[in-house]
DNA sequence: ATAAACATGTAAGACGTTACATGATTGA
DNA sequence: TCAATCATGTAACGTCTTACATGTTTAT
């Protein structure tokens, strides 16, 4: 029960909130889910067709856009109820891999100018996603009484504006420890 | 070359430290790298069998404590090359996922109380982990000089409280905000 | 016309976890 | 003596990514 397969669980859930091709799905994953988690088409695809299988989704007719390929897919009950059981079970473990973290521990072997440009590399993406998400938590609360899966949507913007935040600052103590360093030894 | 396996490396990293059994090895990943890497002894074992295949690690002969059936572990001056090397090569991704944020996401199926939940459960892990992260920084900061590897752990470890306060900020304020909810709509 | 974005899918392979199997050593 | 920890390993299985294959539609 506390074992179900994740990527099943996400695209569910989008499903319980529209109805959607894997395409759009994808663009979900890379948009509003972005900084939390992830798939690839080649994951997508096979999974909604298991879906499926399983009864948890359908595909559904769109009158609308005619033939162009798109094949809808609709969260069914079973799938609701799916959805559901999985909602109420306890994380199992929320999995956090930074390979830059990794790469500044062992830093040792390459040096203090690289771990700085590791730490600068990380600053910038960072920089380059924190509008991104501000302008999101600002749209969604203008709008959060409207629909309450905006209010759960806000909650976890406003997540990647916290660690966000924190990570800038964390670069900004980090590259100070290191160029004290870099006068020291090199 | 930027698509090295990264266990290879983070274990080759390890060593690069000092030589360590795979038991060990497994014992830094629960310690130190706990919060940012992971690994399993499935997988740590075999690795460490392709890194000597490979000629980047070779095991050495332990005379201390004879015939405990340990394996230990040195780097090799390949190994150390094969890890500068990665080391040089920018960061390809840092993998997220974070379970807690995708049942968050969608908790609007399950209720308002079961999104606190989520969230209290997160907060107790965090609140559990940051005091021995403290600890580590405080111990770290008071033999950094000795070693220069100390300091790329302190970094790391600073890493972690910064990101960990944050997260307890962000609980308060989620929870806040949901509690709100509960009385409008439950 | 043509590039970008839309749209779906498969196959191969990499990677990792869980569960199992086995046994020694240490400390209470 | 008995539980915990030390210690190594394999097999099965699940999951995901990458690369490939294919074709349409839209906007410039």
């Amino acid at each position: 029960m506390a074992n179900e397969k994740k990527l099943d669980c996400a695209i569910l859930g989008l499903l319980s909130h529209q109805d959607l091709t894997g395409y759009e799905i994808k663009k979900c994953m890379d948009g509003s889910l972005r900084f939390f988690w992830g798939a690839s088409f080649g994951s997508i695809y096979p999974t909604l067709k298991e879906l499926a299988d399983k009864g948890f989704a359908v595909k559904v007719d769109t009158p609308t856009a005619g033939d162009r390929n798109q094949i809808k897919y609709a969260i069914t009950e079973q799938g609701r109820a799916h959805l559901r059981k999985w909602l109420e079970v306890p994380v199992v473990k929320d999995e956090l891999r930074y390979e830059t973290l990794l790469k500044l521990f062992f830093a040792n072997e390459a040096g203090v100018e690289n771990a700085i440009k590791h730490i600068e590399n990380f600053e910038e993406k960072i920089n380059r996603e924190l509008p991104i998400i501000k302008t999101a938590v600002e749209q969604l609360e203008s709008v959060c009484d409207e629909d309450s899966t905006h209010l759960y949507y806000l909650l976890t913007a406003k997540f990647g504006v916290k660690t966000y935040e924190a990570y800038l600052e964390w670069c900004e103590q980090a590259k100070e420890v290191l160029r004290k360093q870099e006068g020291n030894t090199q």
